[in-house]
DNA sequence: TGTCAAATTAATGTCAGACAATTAAACTGC
DNA sequence: GCAGTTTAATTGTCTGACATTAATTTGACA
C-alpha cells in the first residue's frame, strides 16, 4: 500500500485511495492501528498536513477513527449499521433532489422495494413491531400534527414494517429509500383531508400484517402507492395550473 | 451557516457539518461556489489547513469538487449515478465484512430486493438487457473461466435484470446490494461442477423475463437464492469438518 | 486594427516548523 | 502498595511560505 504516484497531483487523494483499498481488501483490519501522522508522512514523503487532509477523507466515510493522546492515532472503525444508515441517507436524498429524479420514479423504487419486505414482515414481526405501528398510527390520528410530524411519523411506521423482517441488511438497505423519500413526501401531506385516508390505509396494513398475512400486505401497501401516486399528482396538476394563471401569457 | 461552536473541538468536522447541512437543506445550490479557503477562513475564524480538512470531508462525499486556477474553487458538486452507486458499494461492503453478518442473512437481503424488481422488469426490459443476460450467460458457460470473472459475470446479469425495471433509483438502490455480495459469493462458486446448475437458473430467469411472464421470473429467482443457500451451506459445512479433522482435540 | 504570446492574478495544492491539547504510561513519594 | 505527578507520544491547530494551475489582462507584432 505504499505505492505512490510521482506525479504530484491530488496526493492526499491519492493517499487516501490507497489506505482505503488496504482496507476494504482486509489487508488492514478492524480496530488495527495506522501508523502516526508522523510516520506516515515519512512513509508516503508529503508533509503532515497532507497526510492530515487524507485521513479527515477515510473519516468522512466512517473508514477509521482518530483518538488523542498518547496511545491515540487513526484506527480502522468497525463501520456501524447507524453509521451507514447515515450515510446512506445523506447520499440518497443528495441523489434524488440534484437530479431531477421525478417523483413518480422515486416513489415507484420505494414501494417496490417496500413491497419486497412484506412477506418476510409478515412471518417474522413481533409484537412490538406491531406495537410501535399502532402507536404511530394513533399519533397520525391526532388533530393538530404538523406536516413535518405527520412525515415523521410515517417514516417511523414504514421503518417499523421493514425492521419486522428481521434482516438488518435489509433494514439498512431500506433506510435510504424511505427516509430519502421524505423531503419530496412533505410536499404532499399539506392537506389534513388526506390523512384520514393515510390512516385507513397505514390500519390495513398493520391488520394485515397482525394476521400473518402476506398477500393482504402486499395489496394494501399497492394502494398507498396508488393513492400516494395519484396524491402527487393532483398537488403537481394544481400548482402548474397556479402557475398558469401567475403567468397566462407566458 | 456562520455559526460555529466556541470549544475548539474537532473543528473541521463542524465546519464540515455546517457546509454539508446548508447544502443538504438547500442553502447552497448545485454548481454554485463556494468562498475560498481564505475566506472561509476568515469566517469561521480558523486557520486554512482546518478548512482545507473540512473541504476534503465533504469532497470524499462527492459534496463538492475542488478546480484549481483563477477562477476555481471548491463548487457544490451534482452528485452523479455513478458516484452514488461507488459509495453505497464501498459502504455496503464493508458493512457486511466488517459486522460478522451471516451469508444467509445478506442472501435473502439480496434475493428479496431482487425479486422486488422482477415483475417492473419483466414489463419494461428493452432487447438490449436480455441481449446482454444471453451473452453473460453464454461467458459463464466457457469452460477455463476464472472463478472471479464467473462472478462478476454473475453480477452483470444480475445488474441487466434490474436496470431492465427501467427506474435509476430501484437500480441505484440495487447496486449496494448485488456488488457488495460478491466478495461473499466468491467464496462459493468455486467448483465448476455447480456453475451448469447456475448458468440453467440464470437461462429460465431470462427466458421468464423474454416471455414476460413476472412469476415465472420471480419463481426461477426463488430457485436460484434455494439453491445458492443450499451451496453455501454444503461449503461451509465441509469447511467446519475440515477444520475439526485438523485440530480434532479442540 | 486584429491576433497571438507573455505577464498578471487568484485560487488551490503542498510544505516546514511550531505550539496547544489530550491521554496513557512511567515515575516518585509516602 | 497506592495515589499523585511527571513525562512522552499523538492528534489538533496555527502561521507563513512557496508551487501549481488556469483564466484574464496586457502588450507586441503583423
Amino acid at each position: 500500500m505504499k505505492i505512490d504516484s510521482a506525479n504530484p497531483a491530488d496526493l492526499s487523494a491519492q493517499i487516501a485511495a490507497a489506505i482505503r483499498d488496504a482496507i476494504v481488501e482486509g489487508r488492514l483490519i478492524v480496530d488495527e492501528r495506522l501508523p502516526s501522522e508522523a510516520e506516515l508522512s515519512e512513509q508516503f514523503a508529503v508533509s503532515r498536513p497532507t497526510v492530515r487532509e487524507a485521513l479527515k477523507r477515510l473519516a468522512a466515510q466512517s473508514l477509521i477513527r482518530t483518538q488523542r493522546g498518547a496511545t491515540g492515532g487513526a484506527f480502522v472503525n468497525r463501520i456501524s449499521f447507524e453509521e451507514a444508515y447515515a450515510q446512506q441517507i445523506t447520499t440518497s436524498t443528495l441523489l434524488l433532489s440534484m437530479n431531477a429524479v421525478s417523483f413518480e420514479t422515486a416513489c415507484e423504487a420505494r414501494f417496490c422495494l417496500e413491497r419486497a419486505c412484506a412477506a418476510l414482515s409478515a412471518q417474522r414481526r413481533t409484537a412490538d413491531h406491531l406495537a410501535t405501528m399502532r402507536a404511530e398510527i394513533h399519533r397520525q390520528g391526532q388533530p393538530g400534527l404538523t406536516d413535518e410530524a405527520f412525515c415523521a411519523s410515517d417514516v417511523a411506521l414504514h421503518r417499523a414494517l421493514v425492521d419486522g423482517a428481521g434482516n438488518p441488511v435489509l433494514s439498512y438497505q431500506l433506510a435510504g429509500a424511505v427516509e430519502a423519500m421524505q423531503p419530496l413526501m412533505n410536499m404532499i401531506t399539506f392537506t389534513a383531508r388526506d390523512r384520514a385516508r393515510i390512516v385507513e390505509l397505514h390500519t390495513a396494513i398493520t391488520d394485515a400484517l397482525e394476521a400473518v398475512d402476506a398477500d393482504a400486505v402486499t395489496n394494501a401497501l399497492a394502494a398507498l402507492e396508488l393513492e400516494t401516486q395519484a396524491l402527487a399528482q393532483s398537488v403537481f396538476m394544481a400548482r402548474s395550473n397556479k402557475s398558469e394563471r401567475a403567468a397566462p401569457a407566458s
